[in-house]
DNA sequence: CGCGATTTTGAGAGCCGTCAAGATACGTGG
DNA sequence: CCACGTATCTTGACGGCTCTCAAAATCGCG
């Protein structure tokens, strides 16, 4: 343990996610904690589990740098894609609280992780209920995006479906300072995409290319370019809303 | 306040949920505390809506009895059915933890609801930390549950899809008392059923049609019965996990 | 340059949605 | 007790959105 800490190359006090001003900030006890709370950093690139399907992991993660996707699968490997993993996001809360994952969690790019003990998570509880309070909003917000998510893939038509998901990682990547001149780096498949939203590849593609044409956005070598906010918004049948400043861990 | 707590019809100690062996027991501290917590009662019928979409609930509730739905719609009234609320689940916690609620609860039998103040809920983080760990539980426990139907409505085709809903309401209600000789009573629409699982009425009204031909449930009269649960498991492509232990408010 | 991964495109099938109408059930008022 | 209106369920016809199959084009990389 100790060993780990001292492999820790970023100290609490200069964590990355403090800049962020959409995050909130820690008093000098939480901050504190925290550092005690925190066991280790993770570090791992593109295409590796973070947490496997089925297993149980002895950690908990916030993410410090990168993007990682949530996922489950059925038996026969149809993939569904639940929900994205950006700086700032708490990784593995499920596994802490119940015994199992049930769901796997794999890296799109290079990443870093904070790594925190599951055991400690209730010491969190009882030392620093500001922070317990925090874990809580973070699986409520966790839960909300997951009602968006589902009325998409239930309701929504597979254009919808396509500006929403374009829109979803665009705002939030823009929350976290991902985004540069109405542009952000997403090295997204388009068989994410399609894992995401319930539909084929092929049919994706296809839609992707309509969505292409109205002239709202633009996407090639990775890059996702929001050119007309408005019609996008529209054709995904959503308004715009600003993140609330939010909590991490 | 104090005229409502006068109102109260059943004392913590009796609550009917203490009954089910498959909630947990509280301790003497935390029942002294939930009965502070506890700020009245809420009896409400069929239809009724408990939160509303877009507004914003002074109230946490448990539910003490009765079935009810939670939802989102879109601008042009489609309407996708998110999760269903059963005894001892958790209502309007996001509200409590934002400002606003994102999506509405509507009843679909008699209910009895147990009402806390969400400004207090604050309160119980700060004096209750083994309640506060259980609020999260029961966070992180909607989630597992949004994760599964985002899987089903995504991937799983339309017979899987009925085959799921099924068996997931059964396996719910069994775990808290309400199925008796492999029967249950549902007091759901058909209409309800398309919106849960993402098709149209007249579809899956169809499906269901060709899973009764299968033998494996019976469903008329509001009253559920599974026939064969192995074969419906296959079908859905499920395993049946039994519910461990869980905590309640 | 060659190979695997990803993207694109076309063709055809089929699952599922929409429209429409009839049947059944249920509650209400006469 | 019957008439009637509303809600729900059921069924058929038809169209189209989306899937699968297949192959070509492009890209990334050693």
């Amino acid at each position: 343990m100790s060993k780990k800490n001292a492999l820790q190359t970023v100290p609490c006090e200069s964590c990355p996610l403090r800049k962020l001003d959409t995050l909130r900030e820690f008093d000098e006890d939480e901050l504190a904690f925290v550092k005690t709370f925190k066991h280790g950093e993770l570090t791992i690139g593109p295409g590796a589990p973070i947490v496997m399907e089925e297993s149980n992991s002895p950690h908990l993660y916030t993410v410090l740098q990168g993007l990682a996707f949530r996922y489950k699968t059925l038996p026969d490997g149809r993939r569904q894609i639940l929900n994205y993993a950006m700086p700032g996001d708490l990784v593995g809360l499920q596994s802490s609280v119940f015994d199992a994952m049930n769901h796997g969690v794999e890296a799109l790019t290079d990443m870093l992780l904070c790594v925190f003990p599951r055991d400690r998570l209730w010491s969190l509880y009882t030392k620093r209920p500001s922070l317990a309070f925090d874990v809580t909003w973070l699986a409520a917000r966790e839960e909300q995006l997951l009602d968006e998510h589902l009325l998409t893939v239930g309701r929504r038509t597979a254009l919808e479906r396509v500006a929403f998901v374009i829109w979803h990682l665009y705002r939030r990547g823009r929350s976290v300072g991902l985004v540069t001149a109405n542009k952000i780096v997403l090295p997204l498949t388009q068989q994410h995409l399609a894992d995401t939203l319930g539909l084929s590849l092929v049919h994706t593609n296809k839609t992707l290319k309509k969505l292409r044409a109205t002239g709202c956005i633009a996407w090639a070598d990775r890059v996702l370019e929001i050119r007309d906010q408005d019609k996008l918004l529209e054709i995904a049948q959503m308004e715009d809303t600003e993140e609330a400043r939010r909590p991490f861990i």
